[in-house]
DNA sequence: CCGTTCGTTGACCGAACCGGTTAATAGTAT
DNA sequence: ATACTATTAACCGGTTCGGTCAACGAACGG
């Protein structure tokens, strides 16, 4: 990587990882070429090149970029800075749809990227501390107190349903290309609410 | 497309369309070489193009395999003929459990073929019904009686909720590669257990 | 007004790839 | 042996791809 790629105005920093993201997301890492992604930036591949000394570079980097804005992203959210697991889902929601905003297809890239078996970059890929699952809604459940849920609730199935209805709908989110924020957020917003009335004592 | 496939033993036909699916689901159709789907079919390239005229014959009788393989899973599992929708639901992730068993990528496929955009297939992808939607749990809520259920819950986003839960987990299984049905169904069964004790009267 | 530097590009290269064809091979039944 | 079928290796023309490089234009200093 080229130390005069971070001296470019910020905004064209953004559409060069975009146009990456963008492309390595719809097709395989050897059937994504530079020239695509070139295209889709508004430059010229050469330039591409001189910013990034070959494609597994330039592939490596956005890898990375993905890490580094998630870490960002959840920090930022004060996601873990509660003890209340509704308000946690929620920031964590709305730190993802944060990123998803500035860069439309970094889950998309994320989770392609992280099932990638090419040879030429799988083990620098599983090198790096995996972005995607930081990128997940938290798998496992955190320590909850029972008494401060409805009586007899399996809290450990609660959890899951609630995972599972919040990556599912980022996924369709994801899928349909153009993704409105606001409304990600208040679709959600309804959602925790309507689980807190369901769940809590 | 050539009668003579139809005349292959099932399993091969099976294994091929398999391979067609694979291939067409991790990269775009025009980044999808037939040779790599003859490799993952066991066959040779030229055989493959003796039972498929050219790349766009293949793809689309994949395409309209979709159809007839949902339509078939749905009939079967009968999702429509019961008034419960907990059974509607249940039934539906049934059938497509037993569809990715037999044809394991049948979902990724759908997807990536209903976003396609390549001119070569596009236009012809939107003429055939499209199976992608109805591989999906339905979007809309059925109508319901209010006195079965909890009272003040709202019915809208209880089925929501459910929705979303249901494509999130049939999303995750179908990223992991290896499928484990039986698993599927059980782990299901308890969302589903769960969900009438919460929702029920 | 000239020379230098810097960001950027078009043109190019050799190699690999791809869709599709065809002549030939292996297998089987008669 | 023959005739027919299933299957493939070898091939072809065209395209694509990663990567290089010489050159161009704008900005700037002298």
């Amino acid at each position: 990587m080229n130390d005069k790629f971070y001296s470019l105005p910020n905004k064209k920093q953004e559409k060069i990882i975009n146009a990456g993201f963008r492309v390595f997301s719809r097709n395989s890492y050897k059937k994504s070429p530079v020239q695509e992604i070139a295209d889709e930036a508004g430059i010229s591949k050469s330039l591409l090149f001189f910013y990034f000394r070959n494609k597994k570079d330039l592939y490596l980097f956005l890898w990375k970029k993905v890490e580094e804005i998630t870490m960002k992203a959840l920090m930022e959210a004060k996601c873990y800075e509660t003890g209340d697991i509704f308000e946690m889902m929620y920031r964590g929601l709305v730190a993802k749809a944060g990123m998803m905003k500035t860069y439309p297809d970094i889950t998309n890239f994320s989770v392609k990227a992280y099932y990638e078996d090419d040879p030429e970059v799988r083990d620098d890929i599983r090198a790096v501390v995996a972005p995607y699952t930081s990128l997940k809604t938290n798998k496992t459940l955190p320590p909850l107190d029972p008494k401060d849920f409805k009586e007899g609730l399996d809290l450990e199935l609660m959890y899951q349903d609630m995972y599972l209805a919040s990556e599912g709908y980022i996924w369709q989110m994801s899928q349909t290309g153009k993704i409105d924020v606001d409304k990600m957020i208040s679709d959600y917003r309804k959602l925790i609410e309507f689980w807190k009335g369901l769940y809590l004592r």
